[in-house]
Parts: structure tokens; C-alpha cells; sequence
DNA sequence: CCATCTTTGTGCACGCGTTCACAAAGGCAT
DNA sequence: ATGCCTTTGTGAACGCGTGCACAAAGATGG
């Protein structure tokens, strides 16, 4: 931002926004999109709309990463796609494994966002016996006992866990403490770790619900209004439907 | 975290910030948990603990619900369990289809936590006529010619996306034709609909490339930066390919 | 009834992220 | 060259979200 410009689109501004880090593969897949179909060059108002942002946004965005623009032409597809990939660390592989084969994680060894951008399924990991040996997406399902040693032999540094929420927090202890240093959460619960681990989650449940609350305020704010009127304090007996709280379930193994 | 895409500023109606609607289901989760245990009443501090978040900040996300807490003692669980529900509008039942039932869309079916919160899963849609009939998590798989007299018949207003990128906004305009006004999408594509609608994107793929991104970093940044040199710069009319062929394809199950 | 102790509710300041608006940069036609 | 047209890159303003710090509220004990 200061007054001179860069020269070098070296690594010099470490201060990218975290925002905008969460847009970058945005941008990279409305990219590789031009790529596939030979587009040369892409304006920074055709390429917002296609990854669904703010012009103005995206050239802000881009502004972090370097001068890789050309006035009144606008960006080079090939190129920009290389400099954000590298950017995002894209351009190397990365082993994860995967911790918890139930219907998710099943899905996730399915996926094939996975292995298209340099993320490689180093192992599938249950703590079910019965799951060790068989075969899910061409890969043979590991046992838990077994999970330091995977991580240690093949340098994974990124754990995905699949697990019910009661063993989440065990799991990703164990995976830490075997090295890994960055965690896609699906289980509902809130992880604790040291610093230096980064953890994201993902949670249906709660996408679900606040889908609800604004789905609930599109349909009169006035019918909400009209349930029934609260119990100030101490009230017993709850009579609440069954305790669901999806603390526990969440993928039967 | 994991996403969530809003691009309707909107909630201005009774003023409650997007940041803490994100923010209310956590805190409900915890105070289920609470709950179960017949915790009476938890302090702001105990309470910000186990959802993993500032005290401070929860007390003000509280303090937009009105003021339900008693000074000097803190807040009164099956209470604030109440408000907290009635607010996200889990207090009706919310029918949903799925749409796609693939690995994802049948790991979602599977999963407890949709109908332990009010969501009740309408129905399974699928493209594929062979799926059809076939029951997943209990419920026979419907045909997608069905789509609109399901959810009509249902009142459906939520509907999930899980199929293949390349359906995803066909999908999506059927829903919003038959009436949905919020959508949850799992594809990995940027869905457009009208003003109205509210659209909540899980993306996986993004979320690795994110972690990937700050383990690059943890990893020391001068290795990054021993890679190869950057592509041609060249503009217009030079129509040479990238060089690497950054890998295709997006697509999930 | 008063003193003390605990915990809430919030005013305030700060920093991040978004958006506008425009000068500068570069291509292109004449 | 020269002038016009397009599009980038960014300064600046604004608004939202966060966290501090503290006064007010209420419980509790003497």
C-alpha cells in the first residue's frame, strides 16, 4: 500500500488477508474454468462475476498477490492461475488422511475435489476392526492403531476428521501429537489445540440453522412471535423434544 | 468457519448481526450439553469456554437476544436453551429435500444431525431413474421429475444441493421455481438466484486449499519460492497454452 | 440494612473488510 | 505521434465485528 510499487511479485507482502486467502479458490476455479476453455485474458468485472464477488473486491484481492494485471486488457488467465496456486501452496502435494470412515468420511474419500488440486488421500483411518482392510475408493481402510505411524511415514501434515463428536477431540489430539499441524473438522464439537495448529470446521448442523432463522424472518416475523410464551426460570422437567442434541451422532461407523 | 456465503446484508429487522447468528448454534450446542447434565445455570465465562469463543463477545451476541442473564449469578440454561431455539426458529419443523444422492448426498441423509433440530428430511431426490425407489437412510429415493410436486405438496422452503457441479444451478432453479427460498450447496459452483433467496455454500475443496495455504506458511515460506519460474507474461494475440496444464476438472461425486 | 462480592450489559476504541471513485497505465486506431 | 478508450490499481471513507474495561445490578453474608 505504501508509495512504491512493487517490482517484484516476490513473497514480500506476508499480509494477506485472511479474507481474501478465503477467496483465492474462488478465483482459481472461475479460472481454471477460462483455462479449459483457452480464454487468453479476463477483465477483473467478467472474472467477479463468475466467482460471484465484487470487481472492485477482486482487484483488490489480486492487489496482495502483485501487479499481475495489464490496463485496459485486463488479467492472464494461464498466469494467474499459476500465481495463485503457487500462492495457496497448490503447487506441491499434500498428503492428508482421512480419520473416520462412516457415511462422510466415505464420501470425502470419494470426492474428487480432493485429488484435482494437489491433495493426496494418504490413508483412511476407523477405529471400527471390522472396517481394517476393506476396500473404500480404492483404498483399504487403516486402524486407528495404526494412525502415527501413517502420519509419520508419509509426512502428512493435514488430518481430516470424519468421526462421531465423542471421539473428535481424542482423534485430533492424537493426530497432533503425530505432527499434523492443519484440521478439517466435521464433527459438531469444539476442538482445542495448541497453538500452531489451524482447525476449520465444517458443520451442517449449523448452516441448517441459520438457514432457519432467516427462512423463519422471510415467512412474517409476527407468526414467530405467537409460540408459546417462555419459562422465566428453573423449569423442571423439560419437556423438550427427545435430548437430540447432536452431540453424538453424526456418523454411525 | 467452513463457509457460508451471504450476500444479503439484509437482517436489519430486528437487528440481530449476521456475525452472531453464526454464532447461536454453538452456542446452543453447548448449552444442550448443559442441559443434559441439568446444569441449572452457567456463567458468560464458563459457558464463551465451551463454545470456544470470547466471553465478552458472547455476552454481547446475548445481549441482542434482550437481556436474559441475572447479574452476579449468570444465565439460567433451559431458558436461554428456549430463547436461543425460538430465535434460530427451531421451534417449527422444517421439512427439507436433498437433492442428488450420491456419496455426500447419502452421507447427509444418514446424518443425525438434520433431524435432531427440528429438520426433517421431506424427501431424497436423484436424477438417476435406477436410484429411484431404492431406499436410502430409511427413505425411497424420489425422481427428479417429482421435485416441484414434492415440494409443494411438503411446503418445503430448504432445500440441499449435493449433486455434480455441472447440475447444480438447474437444480437450484427448480427449487427456487417450486417455491425454496433458502438453499444449502455442496456443489463446487457459485449458484445465482433471485433477490430473496438465501444460498449457504459448503465447499470442501476451498477449505483444503485454505489450510493449505497457512501449512505452506507454517513450513517456511523460502521453500515455496524455490519452485519454478513464473510462465509467460505475454498479453493478447500470443495464444500459447500453460505450460503445466493446470489439472481440470472440479468435480464431486 | 449495609457491605461486599460476583457477573452481567455495554460504551468505546480499534482494526479489518468492503466499496466507491478516479487517476494512471496501457492498447489501439488514425 | 497523438488522442481516445478500456481497465487496472489504490487512496479514502465507511461500516461491521471484536475485545477491553468498567459501572450497574443483583446475590449473599453479617
Amino acid at each position: 500500500m505504501a508509495t512504491g510499487r512493487t517490482h517484484r511479485p516476490a513473497t514480500r507482502s506476508r499480509g494477506i488477508p485472511e479474507a481474501t486467502v478465503a477467496r483465492l479458490p474462488l478465483y482459481l476455479r472461475a479460472l481454471t474454468a477460462l483455462s479449459e476453455r483457452s480464454v487468453p485474458t479476463v477483465s477483473s468485472e467478467e472474472l467477479a462475476t463468475a466467482a460471484g464477488v465484487n470487481s472492485a473486491k477482486l482487484r483488490k484481492d489480486f492487489s496482495y498477490l502483485g501487479s499481475y494485471g495489464t490496463r485496459g486488457v485486463g488479467y492472464d488467465v494461464e498466469y494467474l492461475v499459476y500465481q495463485i496456486s503457487r500462492e495457496l501452496g497448490l503447487t506441491q502435494d499434500w498428503p492428508v488422511v482421512i480419520v473416520g470412515i462412516g457415511n462422510l468420511g466415505a464420501a470425502l474419500a470419494n470426492y474428487g475435489g480432493f485429488a484435482s488440486r494437489g491433495f493426496r488421500v494418504a490413508a483412511l483411518i476407523d477405529a471400527d476392526p471390522a472396517m481394517a482392510g476393506k476396500p473404500v475408493a480404492g483404498l483399504p481402510v487403516r486402524h486407528t492403531d495404526e494412525l502415527e505411524s501413517i502420519i509419520s511415514d508419509n509426512g502428512v501434515s493435514i488430518g481430516v476428521i470424519a468421526t462421531p463428536a465423542g471421539a473428535a477431540q481424542q482423534v485430533c489430539d492424537r493426530l497432533v501429537a503425530a505432527g499434523v499441524t492443519s484440521i478439517l473438522n466435521f464433527a459438531p464439537t469444539v476442538l482445542s489445540v495448541p497453538d500452531g495448529v489451524d482447525v476449520r470446521k465444517v458443520d451442517l448442523s449449523i448452516e441448517l440453522q441459520i438457514l432457519a432463522f432467516h427462512e423463519q424472518r422471510k415467512s412474517g416475523e409476527d407468526a414467530g412471535q405467537a409460540v408459546a410464551p417462555p419459562p422465566p426460570l428453573r423449569s423442571a422437567s423439560d419437556g423438550r423434544k427427545g435430548p437430540d442434541g447432536d452431540v453424538p451422532a453424526v456418523m454411525p461407523a
